[in-house]
RNA sequence: UGCCCUGUAGCUCAAUUGGCAGAGCGCCUGGCUCUGGACCAGGAGGUUCCAGGUUCGAAUCCUGGCGGGGCAACCA
């Protein structure tokens, strides 16, 4: 199911194409944390594409750490990132790598390198070298080690490797170019001394190689096809194609990225969240409010729901942020036929049903699942006097709409009777403490009555019920993308704890890990972490949509919040309006043209064409004059336009010096679609062949138009079967939806395979339907 | 200010490669219902970033402009 709804997005149309191309024979791509933090959703999003990918082309996943900086990794993440990707039930079955068993293999290729004269050891300190890296807009400075002697570089090197050199004092650099635009190729650094042990290899080496010369290789020593990794390594390909290039590694891999995840109202860097976790702001790595794979899997989310939610959001370049209502979307709708309903009171309201006998006890047989949940089961559910309701559910004053109890009025009891609030008890501050109701006998579940309640509350007994603790969440950030200083944009009450919470007595005899609907208020599971407890935890995986009970946030912080009004339920996590779409200047747009050069103005000036078709030829190596010969017999506005959207564009950047034809040849090409003795259509067609292959236009056309529809009679034959094929739109069409006429002229062309005239059919069309509007 | 990526509904994405601009989520209305859930039916919501050009026809091709993101770690 989750395969089908992963279209084919542009990765998949990549491969694709390279396996009906044979570059490559089957898919293998990687899955590269680095074993610095716990996985989050974003890796998730990751992991399932590439998963994902293996699982659809039949090719494998490898799971690969990157672990070449001694400094950050530790077993402890490899071992959290395998826990969960297994719980992800991703399986990379034997193929389980790390980028530090590749050290030996790296460093022999560098070594090549340096005898090929492509890297060099550098002397200078840190600071020197950033310095001379220049800017993005000025060019860096050539170091004075650069032109080292490569048997001098291979000894340093050795050396380097030996221990011989001091941390930071010397490193291995890349020779490419310190003038390049790009700047990761102005002489990256390959490798950095440090005297750190590494978590698996000890103490065995003093020297690391960075990301960019370990990543593609680590790619290619593993067969890997295609590479996939975020945008922000996009600035990176070219570096890593230059690596392999430089190796003449064959087969080599390619390197693809595409968007990372942002969720609204959460954060996705590693660096913050091991923040968060280090400062104790949250209780730890897996921490329920955590965007963490082990945060959600404690929260009580499915794995599935989070694959769900992945393919649900696609696998484009375009940097976006996700809304968090989706995500919750696709929990609930993962949970909502396998969680069994039962009843739970958060925060209670005790009633006194002052017409049922005090001795008297009830056990009612409820059903665990609604009417439209086809399963079975039943739990018992006692019933008396004394009950507690959710205080939320009452109002004194009810406001417009509210379908709950109110003085005087009747609600209906989940499951049993329908009752009616006679009397409120209150405190001396106000607040109501107990509310005196009557029950009205024949109204139990299932009988028939006429009293009509507007609403449905839920409920427990109160001596029976079992006191819980529950634990809600909101958004852990106020802020839809919190950006450097988050700290400031926490919520501080991103977490809700209910201390005198009651639950229905069933629970004490199911599975501790068993997953509930508490009814009416949202999805719920007892805390992992608390799971052998006296008084046992409740989390809330999820609230329902516009659950009435959402999880307050206290007054006092209100003023602290974004929207002091706007109460945080997840659902309503909609991104508040982001200028992204904002193109201002809307009115005087006209004076935004580029001011033209002098020289630029004064030759569109000459050749009388628009500014865009003069553009896209000028300045182009040879075309003016190819202009000019070609204009001797034909309009050069003619010339201009087709050299300007057809000729250049195919032509790819090659030189026109290329074409297997001259001027005069294309002259005569804009001549028969000047004429009309082509059409548009035939006379690209025809631009086609003449690129393809000699001859001159008038001939190819020739046989461009041999295979046309030409006879009139057969391409009215075909209008009228489009037109009686689609009566509907043709309807629309006398109805006043004239743009239709398009859809109609498309519909021809595409049954004649684009080789009726498109004037002529579109005269016959008008002629066809201006008929039938009679 | 250089290079790279990128702009389609409130959000995330489609659009058979130039031929009716759609889906999911969210929102609204109605139906059903003993959950303000779920489900069913319907609806609103678009200058396809802007301006030109080419074309019978442009979200798609061409030119120019504007907006957003990334790149100057001995991090990955």
């Amino acid at each position: 199911m989750a395969r089908q709804a992963a279209a084919a997005d542009f990765i998949r149309s990549i491969i694709d194409q390279d396996l009906a191309s044979g570059m490559a024979e089957r898919v293998i791509v990687r899955f590269p944390p680095e074993p610095n933090g716990f996985p989050h959703i974003g890796h998730a999003k990751s992991s399932t594409l590439n998963f994902g990918l293996a699982a659809e082309y039949k090719g494998r996943c490898h799971l690969r750490f990157d672990d070449t900086n001694p400094a950050t990794e530790d077993q402890r993440y490899v071992d959290a990132i395998k826990r969960d990707l297994q719980w992800m039930g991703f399986d990379w079955g034997e193929h389980e790598y790390y980028a530090s068993d590749y050290f030996e293999t790296l460093f022999r290729w560098a070594c090549k390198l340096i005898l090929k004269g492509l890297a060099y050891v550098d002397d200078s300190p840190e600071e020197v070298i950033r310095g001379m890296r220049g800017t993005v807009t000025t060019p860096g400075k050539k170091s004075p080690y650069r032109n080292r002697a490569p048997e001098e570089n291979l000894e340093l090197f050795e050396a380097m490797r030996a221990g011989a050199f001091a941390d930071g004092s010397r490193v291995l650099r890349a020779k490419i170019d310190m003038a390049h635009p790009n700047m990761k190729m102005r002489d990256p650094l390959m490798y950095r001394i440090r005297h750190a042990t590494h978590y698996r290899q000890g103490d065995a080496w003093c020297i690391y190689p960075f990301y960019d010369w370990a990543h593609g290789q680590s790619d290619a020593i593993e067969g890997v096809t295609h590479s996939i990794c975020t945008l922000e390594f996009s600035t990176n390909r070219v570096l890593y194609d230059w690596y392999l290039d430089a190796l003449e590694i064959a087969p080599r891999p390619y390197q693809y990225e595409f968007a990372r995840l942002n969720l609204a109202y959460t954060i996705t860097s590693k660096r913050k969240l091991l923040h968060l976790v280090r400062e104790g702001i949250v209780d730890g790595w897996d921490d329920p409010r955590m965007p963490t794979l082990a945060g959600l899997r404690r929260r009580g989310v499915r794995p599935q729901a989070i694959k769900t939610f992945c393919n649900s959001i696609g696998t484009t370049k375009v940097d976006s942020t996700s809304d968090s209502g989706l995500l919750e979307h696709c929990i609930r709708d993962d949970l909502n036929h396998r969680a069994p309903r039962i009843l739970c009171v958060q925060d209670p309201l005790p009633i006194t049903l002052t017409n049922w006998p005090e001795d008297r006890t009830e056990i009612i047989s409820a059903p665990y699942w609604p009417h439209d949940v086809p399963r079975d089961g039943v739990r018992p559910v006692p019933f008396s006097r004394e009950l507690l309701i959710e205080r939320s559910d009452f109002s004194e004053k009810p406001p417009k709409g509210f379908r709950r109890l109110t003085p005087g009025g009747i609600v209906r009891l989940r499951h049993a009777y329908i009752i009616r609030c006679n009397h409120v008890e209150k405190d001396e501050t106000g607040k109501a403490v107990r509310l005196h109701c009557e029950w009205i006998e024949g109204t139990r579940s299932g009988s028939k009555t006429t009293l009509k309640p507007k609403g449905t509350i839920h409920w427990v007994e109160a001596k029976q019920s079992l006191p819980v603790i529950v634990r809600a969440y909101n958004r852990l950030f106020n802020q839809s993308v919190p950006g450097e200083e988050f700290l400031e944009a926490l919520n501080p009450s991103s977490l809700i704890e209910y201390k005198d919470a009651r639950i229905e007595p069933s629970i004490a005899d199911d599975p501790r890990e068993q997953r509930y609907q508490f009814t009416r208020l949202g999805f719920y599971w007892r805390d992992p972490e608390h799971i052998n407890s006296d008084l046992p935890v409740f989390i809330c995986i999820v609230t329902l949509r516009q659950a009435i009970h959402d999880h307050p946030e206290p007054a006092q912080v209100a003023s602290k919040v974004e929207k002091p009004d706007g109460v945080a339920r997840p659902h309503d996590a909609q991104l508040e309006h982001q200028s992204k779409t904002a193109t201002p200047a809307k009115n005087n747009s006209k004076s935004k043209q580029r001011s033209l050069t002098a020289d630029e103005e004064q030759w569109l000036k000459e050749s009388g064409l628009s500014a865009a078709t003069g553009l896209a030829i000028y300045g182009v190596p040879a075309a003016s004059e190819f202009l000019e010969a070609a204009s001797e017999h034909v309009s050069r506005v003619s010339v201009g336009n087709w050299m300007a959207n057809q000729l250049l564009p195919a032509l790819k950047g090659a030189p026109l010096s290329s074409l297997p034809f001259g001027p005069s040849e294309f002259a005569e090409l804009v001549q028969l679609a000047d004429s009309g003795k082509a059409s548009t259509h035939e006379a690209r067609a025809v631009l086609k062949l003449m690129l393809a292959s000699e001859g001159s236009p008038t001939k190819l056309l020739a046989g461009v138009q041999s295979s046309t529809v030409g006879d009139s009679e057969i391409l009215s034959d075909i209008v009228g079967n489009v037109l009686s094929d689609h009566e509907d739109r043709v309807d629309a069409y006398l109805a006043g939806k004239t743009g239709l006429l398009g859809f109609f002229v498309g519909q021809v062309m595409r049954r004649t395979n684009g080789k009726a005239d498109p004037r002529q059919t579109k005269a016959l069309i008008e002629e066809e339907l201006a008929g039938r509007a009679t």
